[in-house]
DNA sequence: CTCCAAATCTGAACGATGTGCAGATTATTG
DNA sequence: CAATAATCTGCACATCGTTCAGATTTGGAG
């Protein structure tokens, strides 16, 4: 089982990237933690030695693979940001809904994947002092954007402003966290994306759901 | 290395829990991930083979840590609200600070454990429709009475009480995972509290840490 | 106390896994 | 065209989870 496919030339060609992607496929089916360098190898049709021309160990080709999946939660938080391209208050709580709606999607969508970019997997390097992770990251920046949108609009009150990133981030990835670990029921995330309104100081419009029970 | 240690008698006495601590110390030191059901067995002092009269195979071993430790967290946060056993508002909002900080210590202090817990180990079982983890488990009736309390000391809005077990969960479970995964820096959780507070209705006291940043 | 059945644990074995290393194969450059 | 570098293979090793037949011990019935 598992055999190696043959190919058309010895040399593969872009054997990193494909390896990244077969990983990624491999994990979103059966969790991070079942994946096997030797399948992934076997899948791209390649000896599991050659994988280490590219990555040191296992965890490395795993740490490769969260890479590229925040690249992709930010691409879709953005595409489903510019559903709403209005200038008012009312385009700019549908874009901040649109923004923490698309986090929660992601995480219940695919499951595996969210559990891999913030398990133990993808480690972070604070060693020298510099820009955490945060301040780089396109999805905070992301958000900050939006925040700032809400107070320009004057959809947001001016004096939660200072804590908007954290507890619009932290309480979007709890909800989803939890819902994704089987703690939380999932028609929790309606109630959360309400109560995060009302605490910014914006109102609920009429898409809001009612409080869970 | 990892000899079999000598016993007393042939049979342990009390295997299963043994097993289930031996395993808590090692995930503790190196993660889940890199948990050997072989090493568990030899730092007990038995042969691999016995670990299975009692778990059907390693994740069940996994799940049996992740339900003690749950029971603990439990346990610290009771531990931690009753430093503060006063009666009015103000002993309200200390116990409400509190059980939030207590789940963030835990999860600073044992990484390895809190990951375990809301990893994709301790699959919760939904199939019957009946009560979900959430509404039995301990943590969630004390966050449930310490909120009672914010109100009924009228230290918190009537109007955000429906959303206080759903914001106050989230937030700081997200806040907490968000710092353990590095994503977040430590300092970040003190803003995540007043935050909460202020969205809640309740005063910051003089406690309080500055907004991060 | 004796003996037997049930409970508990061992030992060896199997297939699969992560990883290192010597060498084969192909690409690239002078 | 030759030689050097890049890339990949084959084999080996230790370890892992898991199974199963059998050894050891316990507890209860006579």
């Amino acid at each position: 089982m598992a055999l190696l496919k043959p190919r058309a030339s010895y040399h593969h060609g872009n054997l990193q990237a494909a390896l990244v992607a077969a990983a990624k496929k491999m994990v979103r089916e059966n969790g991070a933690e079942h994946l096997s360098l030797r399948a992934v190898a076997a899948q791209v049709g390649v000896s599991p030695s050659a994988a280490y021309h590219y990555f040191p160990d296992k965890d490395a080709l795993i740490a490769g693979v969260g890479e590229a999946l925040f690249d992709e939660l930010a691409d879709m938080q953005e595409r489903e940001m510019s559903k709403y391209p209005g200038v008012g208050a009312k385009a700019a709580i549908a874009r901040f809904r649109a923004l923490g709606r698309a986090y929660f999607d992601w995480a219940t969508k695919e499951p595996n994947l969210f559990r891999l970019m913030f398990g133990a997997f993808c480690s972070i390097e604070v060693d020298d002092g510099s820009l955490s992770r945060r301040d780089e990251s396109r999805a905070w920046q992301l958000l900050q954007s939006s925040l700032d949108d809400l107070l320009d609009t004057g959809a947001m009150s001016a004096a939660m402003r200072p804590y908007g990133e954290i507890l619009a981030w932290s309480s979007v990835h709890g909800a989803s966290a939890l819902i994704v670990a089987g703690q939380l029921p999932t028609e929790a995330f309606d109630s959360l994306l309400d109560a995060l309104n009302l605490s910014l100081g914006v109102s609920i419009e009429k898409n809001s759901r009612k409080v869970h029970k």
